[in-house]
DNA sequence: GCCGTTTTCGGCCCGACTGTTTTCAGTCG
């Protein structure tokens, strides 16, 4: 029985921990490295673990053996384990924040704690303040110095940057990487390149013969604060990325017949890798990121394009956003219709500054039209959202008609009037029936009420998917990133309730929240519910944001015809109009 | 700790960069 309330993201915090403790302590680092994977699948889950548990199927989770699957079920039963508290007792966890120090692993930290008697980021400043660093065995002034310029930048960083936030700068420094002497090529990869919901460092590669002299240029480049490696391939400098706050930059340099062995390196993701180059090892050759070549002749097989690579390996070239290690590898062929930016012809959450928008209705329409769509529906808030000043009876039903009179007189873009309603604490709406009626769109939001309860959480969304007015479910688990985890949720229950009748649900495409994220999104298409990827735009500007929604559809392996507003304007009224008429 | 169409034991991906312990260990991705 379960008796702890233990979310898939302790569990997987729990498992890391033990990892990283395990480190410290010397551990094998194979043994270590499990604990890893054990807490990656934990956290790629996207159904509560209990389920799994229940169903007795731990232990066949990859990378889960019979010692994992008995730990975790220990977690569940009792909230703790036995090894995580030994641990505890053996290694000071307050050790675990030194290991966030750029250069810092875990034999160091061991070391200074076991030499120098170091506990954490205080006590690390306060012995190099006190020159007990001195003479102490592989720690020379450089790394003195690099240390505290460590601490100084863990301050700064703040943890991941959101991916909104990362692709424009990593966008900047590639044009500028793009313009160097002798550049011939330059491109993103990493984790931006994969869409990412949030980024550790940026990646960039590029294509030159004297990698030297361009590692040179770019850490000269306007923006950089800091260089922290310059060698012959490789660059790694800080950069500004916001007020006082900083990114990562790492930049290599390789020839051209090596580029796409090199951004598929690059690309990662590391799990994706690894499983590649077991892969080549199986067949006797070996991969890396100059060539996948004989391992005893060493005769290059492919090098210079990812298909190429790909395709010596018997793998179709899997798009960036697949490459996680999460089922790409059974794909026989690669997947021709998942969904992409082109496809999204409208937009069916938006605010105007009739409640918290910044824009007028009109200048909100224009900026759709700049955009090429066909359809957009004006989504103010409901009344219960007082902060938002969300619009009474009265003045919806003006707004209603505002609405539709600047709709008569648009051209080339349909304008539906719809609202954020709001889902009350016991599941009803912020607005009757009647007044739903007149809408043409309704989203439905759980801005007030998402608390620790799951169940009643999942009661108060089903009870608001099954309202015939009701047509799509916005940000489901009111994530923010970096700020708030997701509410406890039954995401499975959704997804069948939204595809029984009729709604859809939402990958809310604004950065602090991609909600529903990149596994629920995969959840909700393999049962069949249809999602609608909005920006809820409070701003002209936040339409953009669009491409954040879509790359995080593709990573749930969403295709075009998964997502409703892939679909045309009379295809999204046939689809209100199912559901107002069959009152499922 | 996990895993298995060579294996239930003995493997487990690969290379660059840095500082420093002058020949390599630690860290990173």
């Amino acid at each position: 029985m379960s008796n702890s309330n233990l979310t898939n993201a302790d569990i997987a915090r729990v498992f890391a921990e033990c990892a990283d403790l395990l480190e410290i302590d010397g551990a094998d680092s194979f043994r270590v490295s499990s604990y890893r994977r054990v807490a990656r699948c934990i956290n790629d889950l996207p159904t509560d673990v209990r389920e799994i548990a229940v169903r007795g199927e731990l232990a066949k989770l990859e990378g889960v053996g019979k010692s994992s699957a008995q730990k975790i079920q220990t977690l569940l039963d009792t909230g703790a384990l036995p090894l995580r508290l030994e641990l505890a007792q053996k290694v000071p966890e307050t050790l675990l924040e030194l290991l966030h120090i750029p250069g810092m692993g875990p034999k160091k930290v061991a070391q200074l704690w076991r030499e120098v008697g170091v506990l954490s980021l205080e006590s690390l400043a306060a012995a190099i303040d006190a020159g007990r660093l001195e003479g102490l065995k592989g720690f020379g002034a450089r790394s003195v110095e690099k240390i505290l310029e460590g601490i100084a930048f863990l301050k700064r960083i703040g943890g991941r940057t959101r991916l909104g936030e990362a692709a424009p700068v990593a966008e900047r420094f590639r044009a500028a990487v793009a313009e160097l002497p002798g550049v011939a090529r330059a491109e993103i990869a990493g984790s931006l390149r994969r869409g990412c919901e949030t980024i550790g460092d940026l990646d960039l590669l590029c294509v030159a013969d004297d990698g030297a002299a361009v590692i040179g240029h770019f850490t000269k480049l306007p923006g950089v604060t800091r260089v922290l490696v310059a060698g012959d391939t490789k660059g790694s400098v800080l950069v500004e990325r916001a007020a006082e706050r900083e990114i990562q930059i790492d930049l290599r340099v390789v020839p051209a017949e090596s580029f796409g062995a090199a951004w598929q390196y690059f690309t990662g993701s590391k799990e994706h890798n690894v499983r590649l180059r077991e892969l080549a090892v199986r067949r006797g050759w070996t991969l890396n990121e100059y060539a996948l070549s004989d391992a005893s002749t060493g005769k290059v097989l492919a090098s210079r394009s990812e298909e190429d690579i790909y395709a010596a390996l018997g793998l179709p070239c899997l798009p960036p956003e697949l490459r996680e290690d999460r089922g790409e590898f059974e794909l026989k062929e690669a997947p021709r219709d998942l969904v992409a930016l082109e496809d999204v012809r409208g937009d069916l959450h938006l605010h105007t500054d009739a409640s918290d928008g910044k824009h007028t209705l009109e200048q909100m329409v224009a900026a759709a039209q700049e955009r090429g769509y066909e359809y957009i529906a004006v989504t103010d808030h409901s009344q219960a959202s007082v902060v938002a000043n969300g619009l009474d009876r009265e003045r919806l039903l003006r707004h209603i008609d505002a609405i539709h009179k600047l709709n008569e007189r648009t051209r080339g873009l349909t304008v539906w009037a719809g609202a954020e309603v709001d889902i009350m604490a016991d599941g009803s709406l912020d607005y009757e029936d009647d007044l739903l009626a007149q809408l043409d769109w309704v989203v439905a939001s759980n801005h007030y009420h998402l608390g620790r309860d799951g169940d009643k959480n999942t009661e108060r969304a089903l009870a608001a998917l099954r309202n015939p007015h009701v047509n799509v479910l916005a940000h489901p688990t009111g994530r923010m990133i970096n700020r708030r985890d997701a509410a406890p949720l039954d995401i499975g229950a959704l997804c069948a309730e939204a595809a029984r009748t009729g709604a859809a649900l939402e990958i809310n495409a604004s950065g602090s929240r991609l909600d529903l994220k990149d596994t629920h999104a995969r959840l909700a298409a393999q049962a069949g519910a249809l999602l609608c990827i909005n920006c809820d735009a409070h701003a002209t500007d936040q339409l953009d944001k669009m491409r954040y929604g879509v790359i995080t559809a593709r990573r749930g392996w969403v295709r075009r015809q998964d997502v409703l507003n892939t679909r045309s304007a009379k295809q999204v009224a046939a689809f209100v109009r199912a559901k107002r008429t069959q009152g499922r």
